[in-house]
DNA sequence: CTCAGTGCAAAGGATTTGCATGCCG
DNA sequence: CGGCATGCAAATCCTTTGCACTGAG
């Protein structure tokens, strides 16, 4: 299902070519080290760990891969912790993050559709020895306010 | 189903006291705004908005308050953003947060899962008008590391 | 009165940006 | 040669912390 690191390779090169972008010694070695990490990694881990990475090429290489869809930010659409009442006040829920505006709103999913997600995670976890506490549903893409203009700043 | 505001205030105070800590006017109007907004609020917006918080204390509290349940970050285990390989290339996945070691791992969900669920969330865009462009599962809980370990850090 | 909370201000860490230089096409 | 990428360093933003003071029990 994965292609092989040397099509990865030429996948990237040729989608940055498209922006005219290159693909250099120094982006290279950023996404062999994603793709030999595994697993999400920080910045200040990527900074720590490899050589050759200097922190404003890192940033910037990130953040032109990003753009490309290349690589993507694991968790929010900010980078900002967002706060809100707990779960055992406000109740379950999830949340929708538009990422146009940058809004995250509340949603509720149907008990049916909750009671078929906890089994599928419950059954997911069977085979990884995790343990889950809770989990996290959150659905990335275009609010209704959103959806009308094509990628204008918010009115 | 969610308890009515004078009852979230009381159970807030009664969480309080047995910590030992005390339900004070600035964290009553901290939690009266996180009950108006109705939403994931950022702490730069707090400050904003709002107008009598001040930034430690509002820091403080928001800890605080997080550290007893009340109030919970909504995004990562970590304040920091992570970068890997867009699903286009690694595939589609999902991930496991520790909450013990903060440890962030790939995790695949069984065909028949990953469809209900996207199922149940294109059920669930129906009523909401949100037009999602992707969904983001996250586990929370605890990694076969740190099962045994109560509260340790990493050995 | 005593302890926890608050406010002010400075420190710390992550991320962004400016500018001059090096490298690829 | 021309444009993009890099590196260094300074700037900016979010978050944490120290310390003295105010407020609540």
């Amino acid at each position: 299902m994965s292609p092989q690191p040397s099509e990865i390779h030429e996948l990237i090169s040729a989608r940055l070519r498209e922006s005219g972008q290159l693909y250099t010694t120094g982006r290279r070695g950023l996404v062999e080290l994603l793709l030999r990490s595994g697993r999400p990694v920080s910045i200040p881990d990527l900074l720590a760990s490899d050589a050759g990475l200097t922190q404003s090429s890192l940033y910037r290489n990130l953040s032109a891969l990003e753009g490309m869809g290349v690589v993507r930010r694991v968790v929010g659409v900010e980078e900002l912790s967002r706060y809100e009442l707990s779960v055992d006040i406000i109740g379950h829920h999830h949340h929708t993050i538009c990422t146009e505006c940058g809004v995250v709103e509340d949603f509720h999913l149907p008990t049916a559709a909750e009671d078929a997600l906890r089994a599928a995670l419950l059954a997911a976890q069977a085979e990884s020895g995790f343990q889950p506490a809770s989990h996290c549903v959150d659905l990335l893409g275009t609010c209704s306010g959103c959806v009308g203009s094509a990628d204008s700043s918010v009115a």
